[in-house]
DNA sequence: TTGAAAGCGTTACCAT
DNA sequence: ATGGTAACGCTTTCAA
């Protein structure tokens, strides 16, 4: 099979202990010259470690799991991409799966990844309070970090951004602009980022002395299907009432209400303004670019990366990390009409 | 720490023999109550098997490794998603790594991943000639199934799309809207299936006794900034030569593309038809929804699980699967104006 | 400065 | 029908 430890061993003549040691740079009382053969000897013979043997001594494996509920979602295949390279960095190797937001997916890739005896994981789940009371959760002994999704009451260590600020920043952008009829398309308000997010939203209104009314709120999941769906309600509801602008609590479910309203031939921004959330790369690339609330995703990815790596040497609940969030101005919100 | 067969073992009153084989199902001459009490015991004691103590002893891991450029191209991402979704169902995971379109990150996860062990690659390789004449890329034992790559005189097996004859419906559909003067925005030509698109088209372009300019061909890198780039360029030479209809060898091309003319005010596809290829879910969202040649990427993720899992229990050259593509149909393409 | 040997959790073979 | 035990490739402790 492949060469081992006791094959280079053998080849320079010394013990499989001191070959080891080399190996690991653990060489401190190691004779110059047999270090240099046994390198020599890695290289010639072309030697690697196996990973299996090694983690089975020293029970890690210098894995990271990641769970999120989709790849296909720009803002989360940017985020797996910059966590894997910034765990790279840490010669750590990033295990991603994909719990197509699916409760039961997620929990098979859990047992999955504990049964591979990674050393740490990050989640974004589907639903973190019904998945956190599971038995297989609370098993885990590895630590966790919470990506994009809190959990009161617990000492899991957790990052996210501003949420509610988000939220906040929208309305305040679409107030700004003169709107009074705003409508939120929304994911599923369970989830406590999209809760939040709407929270912000709808205080930033009632701050301003505008009332937000629950027949305004379309909730539901966060893709492009459920954005299309309901602009094209919208569409419908303005033929008896005004709505001039419409806050979408993720991009992807502003993709659909663009693609609704350029069927209905609603115009963006000239009829209704449109602003997103999370900044993903396409959302520069719609027609009129949109205006959005933007995730730092390269640093979520990063300071995940540093976190987690901090908490496998040491185990300790690292407090919530909450990153800022910020307006991203492009050409999908105008003025609103004052009203007639 | 965990629980182990040993464990098991003991609690049951059996040997570890025993268990081991019960858990395996390879239990055919143990006896019912045995098996029930060691299953019973497996339940009440939480215990998972130790997957690198295991494939100590089988040298399998039930892993097979993805190398693709890029995890934000919503292709691979699709791809990716597929791929492993169907590998699931035959109980092996998806390790997947992310060269960024770099040689050599590539060759470090090449490393990476042989170090860990898989039991199989698939690979869409940045520049799969060079790779393939590495000396650890040589020296991989494992099957390899080469994805959207073609590599002459080899005899790894690969699957990928008819890339020639994608090319040569974008030119019929261009032709068939009497356009004439048309560009051509690639990527590399040095990437065979690129190449193959583009050859494909210009034989179209010849058959129909049209000639293709070099001068109209831009070439560069498969993402959004070349397509916007080379628009940008389109727009200033449309001012003293026609140019109606642009074929772009991917859909990120395109979608730079539809940027440019944006700002540039040339309307698609009333002023130029736009053809692109790919068909990634973002490219119905554009504005116009873009007309494109479609990848089954579904079939494409089923597909290369059932080979590589073939592969894996009988490493033969499987010969080369290459699947139909075909056009899909949307707004982003007009009819030419008949030439003054 | 180096080596011997134990042990990590499994599987697989050969006994019983 | 079951158990004992070697072996997988490695790290680590203790002894020399």
């Amino acid at each position: 099979m492949s060469v081992t430890i006791k094959d280079i061993a053998r080849r320079v003549g010394v013990s499989i202990a001191t070959v080891s040691m080399v190996i690991n740079n653990k060489d401190s009382r190691i004779s110059e010259s047999t270090r240099q053969k046994i390198n020599e000897a890695v290289k010639e013979m072309n030697y690697h470690p196996n990973i299996a043997a090694r983690s089975l001594m020293t029970s890690e494996t210098k894995t990271v799991g990641l769970i999120i509920p989709d790849v296909s979602n720009p803002f989360f295949a940017d985020f797996a991409k910059n966590l894997e390279s910034r765990l790279s960095q840490y010669q750590y190797s990033l295990f991603l799966c994909n719990s197509n937001n699916s409760m039961q997916k997620e929990e098979n890739y859990l047992l999955e990844l504990i049964n591979r005896n990674i050393d740490a994981l990050v989640i974004s789940s589907v639903n973190i309070e019904k998945l956190s009371e599971t038995k297989l959760f609370r098993q885990v002994k590895i630590p966790i970090l919470l990506f994009d999704r809190e959990l009161d009451s617990s000492n899991i260590s957790t990052i996210s951004i501003d949420n509610c600020h988000g939220g906040y920043l929208a309305a305040q952008e679409l107030v700004r602009n003169r709107h009074t009829d705003i409508c939120c398309v929304s994911g599923s308000l369970q989830l406590n980022n999209i809760r939040a997010r709407f929270e912000g939203f709808r205080r930033y209104l009632e701050e301003s002395g505008l009332s937000f009314d629950n027949a305004s709120l379309f909730e539901g999941g966060l893709t492009v299907e459920h954005g299309y769906d309901s602009a094209k309600k919208i569409a419908e509801i303005r033929k008896t009432k005004s709505c001039t602008a419409v806050f979408c609590t993720n991009d992807l479910i502003a993709v659909g209400v663009y693609k609704a309203f350029r069927e209905e031939g609603i115009r963006i921004p000239e009829d209704v303004s449109v602003i997103g959330f999370d900044d993903i790369e396409f959302a520069g690339y719609l027609s009129p670019p949109l205006t959005t609330i933007a995730q730092p995703v390269r640093e979520l990815g990063n300071r995940s990366a540093d976190i987690v790596v901090r908490l496998i040497s040491d185990n300790r609940l690292s407090k919530p990390l909450c990153l800022p969030v910020k307006l991203v101005r492009r050409e999908s919100v105008a003025e609103g009409k004052t009203a007639p």
